[in-house]
DNA sequence: ATCTCCACTGTGATACTATCACGTGGCTTT
DNA sequence: AAAGCCACGTGATAGTATCACAGTGGAGAT
């Protein structure tokens, strides 16, 4: 599965810390809501649809939750950069490195469905300064590149 | 608006010719309904909504067309690398490059809502590399940079 | 201590995007 | 001529995202 022999429980903990240490740094409110939300996102490197994040709230929290609701807590989190947003798939991922910013440079895997971040600052660097030399000021960067990890691969 | 001096009529001219010559040499068929659709991708260099393009033939046609057609048309082009889908704005452009093989890189920009295309292959062979270090077998490719064009860059 | 404001959330409706499932007709292939 | 594939028609439905308005509670000001 998405066992690359980590501690999943310890990875979920640690980036909650972490989120709640960048928040409180920021003055930003990780509210009860939002850290469900959070955690939801994180329960596995697969990308979760807004949709899921309902329907598991609506089982876990007992009171139902509208859409909009979490809408609103995802927003937050893509805000903080502690959640990227996957615009192939209409789905939403926990961020690996939420301290330091970055553009997101996603490795979907077709097989398993997991998403893995690719820091690559050096090839980001190259897309931008092609796009100045056209003039373009680059604001925000996707890149998001669908394949097999070396896992599925092995398995094919 | 779109104007970067060039001339529309003609550039949309050339793209069809282009296009019916591609299909003729693969065999695949430009059916008069795959046609009417290129055509109104190719209308403005902005991306259009599968939706847009219903209504559009709706007027234009007289008759009325089903979301269904529309998208399966697209799929087409798409396949034919007429047309490219951008994941982020849920919408479609023309292509630019017909001829060769090429993964999308599109800057768009959020003044003039126009897209153009930046043709660096030297970026994406680095991207495609980093994944492979990372045992990551890339298929498909998807680079969206979202900012301001040199013209809207003018204005402001 | 109270007031006030504003950010957060609740709630119902609605818009927008995409696909399923099934049927029909035409053109190619044999 | 028969078989079969491909494009398209059609109605229903699934999936994604936002609008508009109302209530609530906490942080800071007076």
């Amino acid at each position: 599965m998405h066992d690359h022999n980590h501690d999943h429980d310890h990875c979920i903990a640690d980036a909650l810390s972490r989120a709640e240490a960048i928040c409180a740094e920021r003055g930003a409110r990780l509210t009860e809501l939002r850290r469900q939300v959070f955690e939801l996102v994180l329960d596995s490197h697969r990308p979760v649809g807004a949709y899921d994040l309902v329907a598991r709230l609506g089982e876990a929290g007992g009171k139902p939750v509208a859409p909009q609701t979490v809408y609103r807590a995802l927003d937050f989190l893509i805000e903080q950069g502690l959640v990227h947003r996957i615009a192939s798939l209409n789905a939403f991922v926990g961020c690996s490195h939420p301290q330091v910013a970055h553009a997101g440079q996603f490795l979907i895997c077709t097989g398993c469905h997991e998403v893995a971040e690719l820091g690559d600052p050096h090839a980001v660097d190259a897309l931008v300064a092609g796009a100045a030399a056209q003039g373009f000021a680059v604001q925000a960067v996707s890149v998001e590149l669908t394949g097999l990890c070396a896992a599925c691969r092995g398995q094919a």
